[in-house]
RNA sequence: GCCCUGGUAGUAUAGUCCGGCCUAGUAUAGGCGGCUGUCGCCCGCCCGACCCGGGUUCAAAUCCCGGCCAGGGCGCCA
Protein backbone atom coordinates (compact mmCIF):
# COMPACT_ATOMS: atom_id res chain seq x y z
CA UNK A 1 0.00 0.00 0.00
CA UNK A 2 1.57 3.21 -1.25
CA UNK A 3 0.57 6.23 0.65
CA UNK A 4 1.75 10.20 -0.63
CA UNK A 5 2.81 12.05 1.81
CA UNK A 6 1.40 15.62 0.52
CA UNK A 7 -0.45 17.27 2.89
CA UNK A 8 -3.85 18.77 3.03
CA UNK A 9 -3.40 22.43 3.26
CA UNK A 10 -6.84 23.93 1.91
CA UNK A 11 -9.21 24.86 4.19
CA UNK A 12 -12.69 24.06 3.93
CA UNK A 13 -15.71 25.60 3.26
CA UNK A 14 -19.26 24.70 4.78
CA UNK A 15 -22.04 23.71 2.60
CA UNK A 16 -24.05 26.21 4.10
CA UNK A 17 -27.81 26.96 2.54
CA UNK A 18 -26.24 25.96 -1.04
CA UNK A 19 -27.98 23.03 -2.68
CA UNK A 20 -27.81 22.12 -6.41
CA UNK A 21 -29.65 23.23 -8.65
CA UNK A 22 -28.49 21.36 -11.77
CA UNK A 23 -26.30 18.63 -12.82
CA UNK A 24 -23.48 19.32 -15.07
CA UNK A 25 -24.95 17.96 -17.83
CA UNK A 26 -28.31 20.14 -17.29
CA UNK A 27 -26.37 23.32 -18.79
CA UNK A 28 -27.29 24.05 -21.77
CA UNK A 29 -27.42 28.09 -24.11
CA UNK A 30 -31.27 27.87 -22.76
CA UNK A 31 -30.16 28.56 -19.38
CA UNK A 32 -28.22 31.88 -20.74
CA UNK A 33 -28.32 34.01 -17.85
CA UNK A 34 -29.84 31.89 -14.83
CA UNK A 35 -28.17 31.65 -11.73
CA UNK A 36 -27.20 27.54 -10.67
CA UNK A 37 -25.40 26.14 -8.18
CA UNK A 38 -23.22 23.01 -9.39
CA UNK A 39 -21.89 20.12 -7.67
CA UNK A 40 -19.04 17.77 -8.15
CA UNK A 41 -15.49 17.45 -8.51
CA UNK A 42 -12.46 19.41 -10.54
CA UNK A 43 -11.57 16.65 -13.72
CA UNK A 44 -9.29 18.97 -15.09
CA UNK A 45 -7.93 22.75 -15.00
CA UNK A 46 -6.59 24.79 -17.75
CA UNK A 47 -5.09 27.86 -17.05
CA UNK A 48 -4.50 30.19 -19.89
CA UNK A 49 -3.50 33.22 -17.68
CA UNK A 50 -6.02 35.86 -18.74
CA UNK A 51 -9.01 33.05 -18.45
CA UNK A 52 -9.48 29.65 -16.66
CA UNK A 53 -10.67 27.22 -17.92
CA UNK A 54 -11.81 24.63 -14.96
CA UNK A 55 -13.73 20.92 -15.98
CA UNK A 56 -16.43 19.86 -12.88
CA UNK A 57 -17.25 16.71 -12.65
CA UNK A 58 -20.27 15.10 -10.99
CA UNK A 59 -22.25 11.86 -11.60
CA UNK A 60 -24.09 12.97 -14.83
CA UNK A 61 -21.11 14.31 -17.20
CA UNK A 62 -18.88 17.41 -16.67
CA UNK A 63 -19.39 21.18 -17.58
CA UNK A 64 -16.93 23.54 -17.90
CA UNK A 65 -16.68 26.44 -15.29
CA UNK A 66 -15.00 29.48 -16.83
CA UNK A 67 -13.09 32.60 -14.73
CA UNK A 68 -12.20 35.11 -16.46
CA UNK A 69 -9.17 37.67 -15.01
CA UNK A 70 -10.59 40.67 -15.58
CA UNK A 71 -13.93 40.50 -15.62
CA UNK A 72 -14.41 38.48 -12.57
CA UNK A 73 -14.71 39.29 -9.27
CA UNK A 74 -10.78 39.30 -7.32
CA UNK A 75 -11.73 37.41 -4.89
CA UNK A 76 -13.20 34.55 -6.97
CA UNK A 77 -10.13 34.64 -9.22
CA UNK A 78 -8.16 33.96 -6.25
CA UNK A 79 -10.35 31.07 -5.20
CA UNK A 80 -10.25 29.21 -8.69
CA UNK A 81 -6.74 29.61 -8.39
CA UNK A 82 -6.65 27.45 -5.19
CA UNK A 83 -8.28 24.60 -6.93
CA UNK A 84 -6.84 21.38 -7.55
CA UNK A 85 -7.58 18.09 -9.62
CA UNK A 86 -10.24 16.23 -7.64
CA UNK A 87 -11.57 18.89 -5.27
CA UNK A 88 -14.62 18.55 -4.31
CA UNK A 89 -16.43 22.37 -4.58
CA UNK A 90 -19.81 23.64 -4.98
CA UNK A 91 -20.00 26.82 -8.06
CA UNK A 92 -22.88 29.41 -8.00
CA UNK A 93 -22.94 31.16 -10.87
CA UNK A 94 -24.39 32.79 -13.98
CA UNK A 95 -24.72 30.36 -17.48
CA UNK A 96 -23.71 31.52 -20.12
CA UNK A 97 -24.41 30.66 -23.69
CA UNK A 98 -21.17 29.96 -25.63
CA UNK A 99 -20.40 28.02 -28.75
CA UNK A 100 -16.99 27.82 -27.89
CA UNK A 101 -17.75 25.74 -24.57
CA UNK A 102 -17.61 22.07 -24.53
CA UNK A 103 -21.77 21.72 -24.46
CA UNK A 104 -22.66 25.11 -25.95
CA UNK A 105 -22.63 26.82 -22.33
CA UNK A 106 -20.32 27.35 -19.53
CA UNK A 107 -20.50 28.95 -16.05
CA UNK A 108 -19.54 31.78 -14.85
CA UNK A 109 -18.81 32.16 -10.99
CA UNK A 110 -19.81 34.32 -8.63
CA UNK A 111 -18.71 32.40 -5.85
CA UNK A 112 -16.61 28.86 -5.44
CA UNK A 113 -16.92 26.58 -2.16
CA UNK A 114 -14.42 24.23 -1.61
CA UNK A 115 -16.04 21.38 0.02
CA UNK A 116 -13.29 19.22 0.05
CA UNK A 117 -9.46 19.22 -0.78
CA UNK A 118 -7.80 16.13 -3.10
CA UNK A 119 -4.33 15.96 -1.77
CA UNK A 120 -1.45 16.08 -4.08
CA UNK A 121 -0.36 15.13 -6.55
CA UNK A 122 -2.92 12.05 -6.97
CA UNK A 123 -1.99 8.46 -6.91
CA UNK A 124 -3.33 7.83 -10.02
CA UNK A 125 -4.88 9.75 -13.58
CA UNK A 126 -8.03 9.12 -13.30
CA UNK A 127 -8.68 10.28 -16.87
CA UNK A 128 -6.67 7.13 -18.06
CA UNK A 129 -4.35 9.03 -20.03
CA UNK A 130 -1.11 7.50 -18.01
CA UNK A 131 -2.74 4.53 -17.00
CA UNK A 132 -2.17 2.61 -13.50
CA UNK A 133 -1.76 -1.50 -13.22
CA UNK A 134 -5.16 -2.93 -11.74
CA UNK A 135 -2.85 -2.99 -8.43
CA UNK A 136 -2.75 0.72 -8.06
CA UNK A 137 -5.98 1.46 -8.89
CA UNK A 138 -7.86 -0.57 -6.13
CA UNK A 139 -5.24 0.30 -3.41
CA UNK A 140 -6.90 3.67 -4.18
CA UNK A 141 -10.43 2.61 -4.98
CA UNK A 142 -12.38 5.52 -4.32
CA UNK A 143 -10.82 7.66 -7.02
CA UNK A 144 -10.35 5.17 -9.24
CA UNK A 145 -14.26 4.76 -9.46
CA UNK A 146 -14.69 8.44 -10.77
CA UNK A 147 -13.10 7.59 -13.64
CA UNK A 148 -15.04 7.09 -16.99
CA UNK A 149 -14.37 3.63 -17.65
CA UNK A 150 -15.05 2.54 -14.04
CA UNK A 151 -18.26 4.47 -14.10
CA UNK A 152 -19.25 2.90 -17.05
CA UNK A 153 -18.48 -0.54 -15.87
CA UNK A 154 -21.19 -0.03 -12.80
CA UNK A 155 -23.73 1.51 -14.93
CA UNK A 156 -23.68 -1.58 -16.73
CA UNK A 157 -23.87 -3.12 -13.93
CA UNK A 158 -26.31 -1.81 -12.63
CA UNK A 159 -28.24 -2.18 -15.67
CA UNK A 160 -27.84 -5.98 -15.49
CA UNK A 161 -29.18 -6.31 -11.80
CA UNK A 162 -32.01 -4.06 -12.58
CA UNK A 163 -32.81 -6.14 -15.63
CA UNK A 164 -32.32 -9.49 -13.90
CA UNK A 165 -34.88 -8.25 -10.64
CA UNK A 166 -37.36 -6.76 -13.56
CA UNK A 167 -37.92 -9.94 -15.92
CA UNK A 168 -36.94 -12.48 -12.77
CA UNK A 169 -40.02 -10.47 -10.68
CA UNK A 170 -42.13 -10.31 -14.05
CA UNK A 171 -42.08 -14.24 -14.47
CA UNK A 172 -43.37 -14.49 -11.11
CA UNK A 173 -40.38 -15.66 -9.37
CA UNK A 174 -40.22 -14.67 -5.68
CA UNK A 175 -36.84 -12.83 -4.23
CA UNK A 176 -35.48 -14.50 -1.10
CA UNK A 177 -32.78 -13.91 0.79
CA UNK A 178 -31.17 -17.11 2.47
CA UNK A 179 -28.10 -17.57 5.14
CA UNK A 180 -25.17 -17.08 4.33
CA UNK A 181 -23.41 -17.89 7.82
CA UNK A 182 -23.76 -21.64 7.49
CA UNK A 183 -23.20 -24.60 10.13
CA UNK A 184 -21.90 -27.32 7.67
CA UNK A 185 -18.98 -27.24 5.67
CA UNK A 186 -19.65 -31.04 4.34
CA UNK A 187 -21.93 -29.92 0.92
CA UNK A 188 -18.86 -30.93 -0.82
CA UNK A 189 -17.17 -29.50 -3.95
CA UNK A 190 -15.50 -26.02 -3.64
CA UNK A 191 -13.40 -24.40 0.00
CA UNK A 192 -15.43 -22.99 2.46
CA UNK A 193 -14.02 -19.84 4.49
CA UNK A 194 -14.25 -21.17 8.40
CA UNK A 195 -15.55 -18.66 10.82
CA UNK A 196 -15.54 -18.27 14.71
CA UNK A 197 -18.76 -17.69 15.25
CA UNK A 198 -19.62 -17.38 19.11
CA UNK A 199 -17.87 -20.74 20.90
CA UNK A 200 -18.28 -22.71 17.65
CA UNK A 201 -17.17 -23.04 14.37
CA UNK A 202 -19.38 -21.58 10.87
CA UNK A 203 -18.84 -21.21 7.89
CA UNK A 204 -19.48 -18.75 4.78
CA UNK A 205 -22.01 -20.17 2.11
CA UNK A 206 -20.06 -21.19 -1.21
CA UNK A 207 -23.91 -20.99 -2.61
CA UNK A 208 -27.46 -21.02 -1.85
CA UNK A 209 -28.27 -24.14 -3.56
CA UNK A 210 -29.69 -25.82 -0.55
CA UNK A 211 -31.80 -23.28 0.80
CA UNK A 212 -33.34 -22.08 -2.57
CA UNK A 213 -34.54 -25.90 -3.16
CA UNK A 214 -36.45 -26.34 -0.06
CA UNK A 215 -37.54 -22.70 -0.76
CA UNK A 216 -39.91 -24.56 -3.94
CA UNK A 217 -41.93 -26.18 -1.45
CA UNK A 218 -43.14 -22.86 0.15
CA UNK A 219 -43.19 -20.73 -3.04
CA UNK A 220 -42.63 -22.53 -5.53
CA UNK A 221 -40.34 -19.89 -7.78
CA UNK A 222 -36.94 -18.02 -5.99
CA UNK A 223 -34.70 -16.44 -6.71
CA UNK A 224 -31.80 -15.03 -5.04
CA UNK A 225 -29.39 -12.44 -5.70
CA UNK A 226 -27.05 -12.53 -3.03
CA UNK A 227 -23.32 -13.01 -2.04
CA UNK A 228 -21.27 -16.58 -2.31
CA UNK A 229 -17.62 -17.75 -0.93
CA UNK A 230 -15.61 -19.83 -2.13
CA UNK A 231 -11.74 -20.52 -0.48
CA UNK A 232 -10.59 -21.44 -3.51
CA UNK A 233 -6.75 -20.79 -4.05
CA UNK A 234 -7.52 -20.22 -7.86
CA UNK A 235 -5.48 -16.77 -9.42
CA UNK A 236 -6.85 -16.12 -12.49
CA UNK A 237 -8.47 -13.52 -14.20
CA UNK A 238 -11.99 -15.02 -13.90
CA UNK A 239 -11.74 -15.88 -10.36
CA UNK A 240 -12.68 -14.23 -6.69
CA UNK A 241 -13.35 -15.48 -3.37
CA UNK A 242 -16.78 -13.25 -2.96
CA UNK A 243 -18.70 -13.24 -5.75
CA UNK A 244 -22.61 -12.48 -6.54
CA UNK A 245 -24.63 -15.18 -7.42
CA UNK A 246 -28.19 -14.94 -9.37
CA UNK A 247 -29.92 -18.24 -8.62
CA UNK A 248 -33.28 -19.64 -9.34
CA UNK A 249 -35.48 -22.21 -8.20
CA UNK A 250 -38.41 -23.74 -10.10
CA UNK A 251 -40.83 -26.01 -8.68
CA UNK A 252 -42.67 -28.47 -11.43
CA UNK A 253 -40.25 -27.85 -14.00
CA UNK A 254 -37.26 -29.97 -15.83
CA UNK A 255 -33.88 -28.60 -16.81
CA UNK A 256 -35.58 -27.82 -19.97
CA UNK A 257 -38.24 -25.18 -18.69
CA UNK A 258 -35.45 -23.36 -17.16
CA UNK A 259 -32.83 -23.19 -19.21
CA UNK A 260 -35.95 -21.50 -21.38
CA UNK A 261 -35.61 -18.80 -18.26
CA UNK A 262 -32.41 -18.30 -18.76
CA UNK A 263 -32.21 -18.11 -22.41
CA UNK A 264 -34.48 -15.23 -22.31
CA UNK A 265 -33.24 -13.62 -19.24
CA UNK A 266 -29.72 -12.99 -21.30
CA UNK A 267 -31.71 -12.08 -24.42
CA UNK A 268 -33.24 -9.16 -22.07
CA UNK A 269 -30.22 -8.33 -20.22
CA UNK A 270 -28.32 -7.62 -23.50
CA UNK A 271 -31.11 -5.69 -25.07
CA UNK A 272 -31.90 -3.41 -21.78
CA UNK A 273 -27.97 -2.82 -21.91
CA UNK A 274 -28.03 -2.22 -25.71
CA UNK A 275 -30.89 0.06 -24.63
CA UNK A 276 -29.57 1.98 -21.83
CA UNK A 277 -25.78 1.68 -21.99
CA UNK A 278 -24.62 3.02 -25.59
CA UNK A 279 -22.50 5.97 -23.99
CA UNK A 280 -20.89 3.50 -21.19
CA UNK A 281 -20.49 0.76 -24.20
CA UNK A 282 -19.17 3.70 -26.41
CA UNK A 283 -16.41 4.61 -23.26
CA UNK A 284 -15.52 0.84 -22.95
CA UNK A 285 -15.14 0.54 -26.72
CA UNK A 286 -17.23 -2.89 -26.84
CA UNK A 287 -20.33 -4.04 -28.47
CA UNK A 288 -22.93 -6.56 -27.00
CA UNK A 289 -24.73 -8.64 -29.39
CA UNK A 290 -28.60 -8.90 -29.31
CA UNK A 291 -28.38 -12.78 -28.63
CA UNK A 292 -30.87 -15.18 -30.93
CA UNK A 293 -33.00 -17.29 -28.93
CA UNK A 294 -33.27 -20.01 -28.66
CA UNK A 295 -29.48 -20.92 -28.03
CA UNK A 296 -27.04 -23.63 -29.14
CA UNK A 297 -27.67 -26.88 -27.65
CA UNK A 298 -24.73 -29.17 -27.41
CA UNK A 299 -24.11 -32.27 -25.56
CA UNK A 300 -21.25 -32.99 -23.93
CA UNK A 301 -20.29 -35.69 -26.18
CA UNK A 302 -20.63 -32.79 -29.01
CA UNK A 303 -18.30 -31.14 -27.08
CA UNK A 304 -15.96 -33.40 -26.37
CA UNK A 305 -15.80 -34.86 -30.11
CA UNK A 306 -15.43 -31.26 -31.48
CA UNK A 307 -12.48 -30.88 -29.25
CA UNK A 308 -11.06 -34.04 -30.81
CA UNK A 309 -11.38 -33.16 -33.81
CA UNK A 310 -9.66 -30.03 -33.04
CA UNK A 311 -6.66 -32.16 -31.57
CA UNK A 312 -7.09 -31.74 -28.04
CA UNK A 313 -6.77 -35.06 -25.80
CA UNK A 314 -9.75 -35.43 -23.90
CA UNK A 315 -11.68 -38.43 -23.30
CA UNK A 316 -15.67 -38.96 -22.25
CA UNK A 317 -16.11 -38.74 -18.85
CA UNK A 318 -13.51 -36.04 -18.02
CA UNK A 319 -14.29 -32.21 -17.09
CA UNK A 320 -13.19 -30.27 -19.55
CA UNK A 321 -9.88 -27.82 -19.16
CA UNK A 322 -9.85 -24.14 -19.53
CA UNK A 323 -7.58 -24.15 -22.30
CA UNK A 324 -10.11 -26.70 -23.92
CA UNK A 325 -12.64 -24.14 -23.43
CA UNK A 326 -10.68 -21.64 -25.36
CA UNK A 327 -10.78 -23.54 -28.13
CA UNK A 328 -14.27 -24.21 -27.40
CA UNK A 329 -15.25 -20.50 -27.01
CA UNK A 330 -13.73 -19.59 -30.55
CA UNK A 331 -15.65 -21.93 -32.29
CA UNK A 332 -18.85 -20.85 -30.26
CA UNK A 333 -18.42 -17.12 -29.76
CA UNK A 334 -21.58 -16.38 -28.49
CA UNK A 335 -24.26 -18.03 -26.18
CA UNK A 336 -24.64 -21.66 -26.04
CA UNK A 337 -25.60 -24.61 -23.67
CA UNK A 338 -23.81 -27.83 -23.30
CA UNK A 339 -26.07 -30.65 -22.09
CA UNK A 340 -26.06 -33.89 -21.01
CA UNK A 341 -23.04 -33.95 -18.86
CA UNK A 342 -21.89 -37.42 -17.46
CA UNK A 343 -23.18 -37.42 -13.93
CA UNK A 344 -20.50 -37.94 -11.99
CA UNK A 345 -19.25 -34.74 -13.52
CA UNK A 346 -22.03 -32.82 -11.56
CA UNK A 347 -23.01 -32.42 -7.86
CA UNK A 348 -24.86 -34.62 -6.05
CA UNK A 349 -28.44 -32.77 -6.45
CA UNK A 350 -28.49 -33.10 -10.23
CA UNK A 351 -30.41 -35.84 -11.46
CA UNK A 352 -29.32 -38.67 -13.81
CA UNK A 353 -31.45 -39.06 -16.69
CA UNK A 354 -34.15 -42.55 -16.06
CA UNK A 355 -33.22 -43.90 -19.84
CA UNK A 356 -29.13 -43.62 -18.47
CA UNK A 357 -27.92 -42.80 -15.33
CA UNK A 358 -24.74 -42.12 -16.55
CA UNK A 359 -25.77 -39.03 -18.25
CA UNK A 360 -27.23 -36.30 -16.05
CA UNK A 361 -29.76 -33.65 -16.55
CA UNK A 362 -27.26 -31.16 -15.55
CA UNK A 363 -26.47 -27.68 -18.33
CA UNK A 364 -23.55 -25.00 -18.01
CA UNK A 365 -24.58 -21.90 -20.12
CA UNK A 366 -21.47 -20.66 -22.03
CA UNK A 367 -20.76 -17.20 -23.23
CA UNK A 368 -17.58 -17.40 -25.54
CA UNK A 369 -14.93 -19.79 -23.56
CA UNK A 370 -16.90 -18.51 -20.32
CA UNK A 371 -19.03 -20.30 -17.97
CA UNK A 372 -21.84 -18.04 -16.96
CA UNK A 373 -24.54 -20.33 -15.39
CA UNK A 374 -24.52 -24.51 -14.38
CA UNK A 375 -28.04 -25.71 -13.57
CA UNK A 376 -30.20 -28.68 -14.33
CA UNK A 377 -33.30 -30.65 -13.08
CA UNK A 378 -32.40 -31.73 -9.38
CA UNK A 379 -32.77 -34.67 -7.78
CA UNK A 380 -36.45 -34.46 -5.83
CA UNK A 381 -36.75 -37.98 -4.42
CA UNK A 382 -35.40 -38.89 -1.45
CA UNK A 383 -33.75 -42.37 -1.44
CA UNK A 384 -31.92 -41.28 -4.57
CA UNK A 385 -30.46 -38.30 -3.45
CA UNK A 386 -29.14 -40.39 0.04
CA UNK A 387 -27.46 -42.36 -3.03
CA UNK A 388 -26.00 -39.62 -4.61
CA UNK A 389 -24.84 -38.39 -1.21
CA UNK A 390 -22.84 -41.56 -0.43
CA UNK A 391 -21.47 -42.32 -3.99
CA UNK A 392 -19.85 -38.91 -3.36
CA UNK A 393 -18.48 -39.73 -0.34
CA UNK A 394 -20.37 -37.33 1.90
CA UNK A 395 -22.20 -38.16 5.07
CA UNK A 396 -26.28 -38.04 5.22
CA UNK A 397 -26.07 -36.84 9.29
CA UNK A 398 -24.38 -33.35 8.17
CA UNK A 399 -27.61 -32.95 5.85
CA UNK A 400 -30.19 -34.24 8.13
CA UNK A 401 -32.22 -30.64 7.81
CA UNK A 402 -31.60 -30.39 4.00
CA UNK A 403 -32.82 -33.94 3.40
CA UNK A 404 -35.78 -33.56 6.09
CA UNK A 405 -37.54 -31.41 3.80
CA UNK A 406 -37.76 -33.67 1.57
CA UNK A 407 -40.26 -35.53 3.71
CA UNK A 408 -42.99 -32.74 3.52
CA UNK A 409 -43.68 -33.11 -0.43
CA UNK A 410 -40.65 -32.31 -2.64
CA UNK A 411 -42.16 -31.26 -6.21
CA UNK A 412 -39.92 -32.09 -8.69
CA UNK A 413 -37.80 -29.15 -9.47
CA UNK A 414 -35.13 -27.57 -11.62
CA UNK A 415 -32.76 -23.99 -11.13
CA UNK A 416 -29.65 -22.82 -12.40
CA UNK A 417 -27.07 -20.10 -10.88
CA UNK A 418 -25.01 -17.14 -13.18
CA UNK A 419 -21.81 -15.48 -11.90
CA UNK A 420 -23.11 -11.90 -11.88
CA UNK A 421 -19.70 -10.41 -12.20
CA UNK A 422 -18.47 -13.16 -15.63
CA UNK A 423 -21.94 -11.74 -17.26
CA UNK A 424 -20.84 -8.35 -16.33
CA UNK A 425 -17.12 -9.08 -17.59
CA UNK A 426 -18.70 -10.53 -21.24
CA UNK A 427 -20.89 -7.65 -21.61
CA UNK A 428 -18.30 -5.01 -21.03
CA UNK A 429 -15.51 -6.61 -22.11
CA UNK A 430 -13.09 -5.77 -19.06
CA UNK A 431 -11.08 -8.69 -19.05
CA UNK A 432 -10.47 -8.73 -15.07
CA UNK A 433 -13.04 -9.80 -12.93
CA UNK A 434 -11.63 -7.28 -9.91
CA UNK A 435 -12.43 -4.52 -12.01
CA UNK A 436 -16.39 -5.31 -12.27
CA UNK A 437 -16.27 -5.70 -8.48
CA UNK A 438 -16.13 -2.39 -6.43
CA UNK A 439 -14.01 -3.95 -3.49
CA UNK A 440 -13.05 -6.97 -5.26
CA UNK A 441 -11.72 -9.69 -3.07
CA UNK A 442 -9.28 -12.29 -4.11
CA UNK A 443 -6.76 -15.30 -2.61
CA UNK A 444 -4.28 -12.09 -2.10
CA UNK A 445 -6.44 -9.41 -1.25
CA UNK A 446 -8.45 -8.34 1.91
CA UNK A 447 -8.63 -4.31 1.61
CA UNK A 448 -9.60 -1.98 0.47
C1' G B 1 -0.43 -26.35 -4.45
C1' C B 2 2.61 -25.99 -9.18
C1' C B 3 4.70 -23.04 -13.25
C1' C B 4 6.07 -18.38 -15.81
C1' U B 5 7.04 -13.12 -15.71
C1' G B 6 8.08 -8.77 -13.29
C1' G B 7 9.41 -4.92 -9.09
C1' U B 8 13.23 2.09 -11.54
C1' A B 9 10.00 9.29 -8.99
C1' G B 10 2.75 10.08 -7.28
C1' U B 11 1.65 7.29 -12.05
C1' A B 12 3.41 4.94 -16.57
C1' U B 13 7.81 3.68 -18.82
C1' A B 14 13.54 3.59 -21.02
C1' G B 15 17.97 1.45 -19.27
C1' U B 16 18.94 -4.82 -17.21
C1' C B 17 20.26 -9.61 -22.06
C1' C B 18 26.22 -8.21 -22.86
C1' G B 19 28.39 -4.66 -15.19
C1' G B 20 31.73 0.98 -16.00
C1' C B 21 30.44 6.63 -20.36
C1' C B 22 23.67 6.34 -15.29
C1' U B 23 25.65 12.48 -11.87
C1' A B 24 19.58 6.96 -14.09
C1' G B 25 16.51 9.18 -19.85
C1' U B 26 11.23 10.22 -21.25
C1' A B 27 5.98 11.22 -20.56
C1' U B 28 2.39 12.60 -17.24
C1' A B 29 1.16 14.37 -12.42
C1' G B 30 2.88 18.02 -8.59
C1' G B 31 5.34 23.19 -7.32
C1' C B 32 6.76 28.15 -9.27
C1' G B 33 6.52 31.70 -13.33
C1' G B 34 4.45 33.36 -18.19
C1' C B 35 0.27 33.31 -21.50
C1' U B 36 -7.62 35.76 -22.67
C1' G B 37 -11.07 30.65 -25.56
C1' U B 38 -8.84 26.10 -23.71
C1' C B 39 -11.14 21.32 -24.55
C1' G B 40 -4.76 15.50 -23.98
C1' C B 41 -3.79 23.97 -24.27
C1' C B 42 1.13 25.81 -24.83
C1' C B 43 6.19 27.65 -23.11
C1' G B 44 10.21 28.01 -19.27
C1' C B 45 12.27 26.55 -14.55
C1' C B 46 12.04 23.18 -10.36
C1' C B 47 10.84 18.73 -7.39
C1' G B 48 10.97 13.53 -7.43
C1' A B 49 12.96 6.74 -8.24
C1' C B 50 16.72 1.75 -8.95
C1' C B 51 11.56 -3.39 -3.45
C1' C B 52 14.49 -5.43 1.04
C1' G B 53 18.80 -8.32 2.80
C1' G B 54 23.21 -10.86 1.60
C1' G B 55 27.03 -12.22 -2.07
C1' U B 56 30.48 -11.75 -6.55
C1' U B 57 33.56 -7.62 -8.45
C1' C B 58 38.30 -2.52 -8.70
C1' A B 59 33.10 -1.31 -10.05
C1' A B 60 26.07 -3.58 -9.44
C1' A B 61 19.66 -0.57 -11.39
C1' U B 62 22.31 -4.38 -14.38
C1' C B 63 25.18 -10.81 -12.38
C1' C B 64 24.12 -14.72 -8.20
C1' C B 65 21.30 -16.33 -3.61
C1' G B 66 17.30 -15.54 -0.11
C1' G B 67 12.96 -12.81 1.26
C1' C B 68 8.75 -9.75 0.38
C1' C B 69 5.26 -7.84 -3.11
C1' A B 70 2.69 -7.83 -7.77
C1' G B 71 0.82 -9.68 -12.54
C1' G B 72 -0.49 -13.96 -15.43
C1' G B 73 -1.33 -19.21 -16.36
C1' C B 74 -2.46 -24.25 -14.72
C1' G B 75 -4.78 -27.14 -11.20
C1' C B 76 -8.74 -26.61 -7.97
C1' C B 77 -13.60 -24.36 -8.38
C1' A B 78 -21.89 -27.60 -6.95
Amino acid sequence: MRLNSGVIKMKTDELGDWRRTHYSTDINPQLDGKQVVVMGWVREIRDLGGIRFIILQDRKGTVQITVPQDAADQKIVAKSGLLHRQDCIAVKGAVKKMDKAPRGAEIVPDNIKILGAAKQPLPLDITGRTPAEIDVRLDFRVLDLRSDRSQAIFKVRHVVLEAVREFLSKNGFLEVNTPKIIASATEGGAALFPIVYFEREAFLAQSPQLYKEQLVIDFEKVYEIGPAYRAEKSHTRRHITEFMSIDIEQAFATAEDVMNVAEKLMYNVCKKVNEECQEELKILKHKVPEPKVPFKRLTYTQVVEELQAKGIEIHWGEDIPTPAFRTLGAIHPYFYFITEWPSNLKPFYIKPRQDNPEISEGFDLMWSWIEIASGGTRVHDKEVLLKRLKEQGLHPESFKYHLQAFDYGMPPHAGWAIGLERLVMMLTGIKNIREVVLYPRDRFRLTP
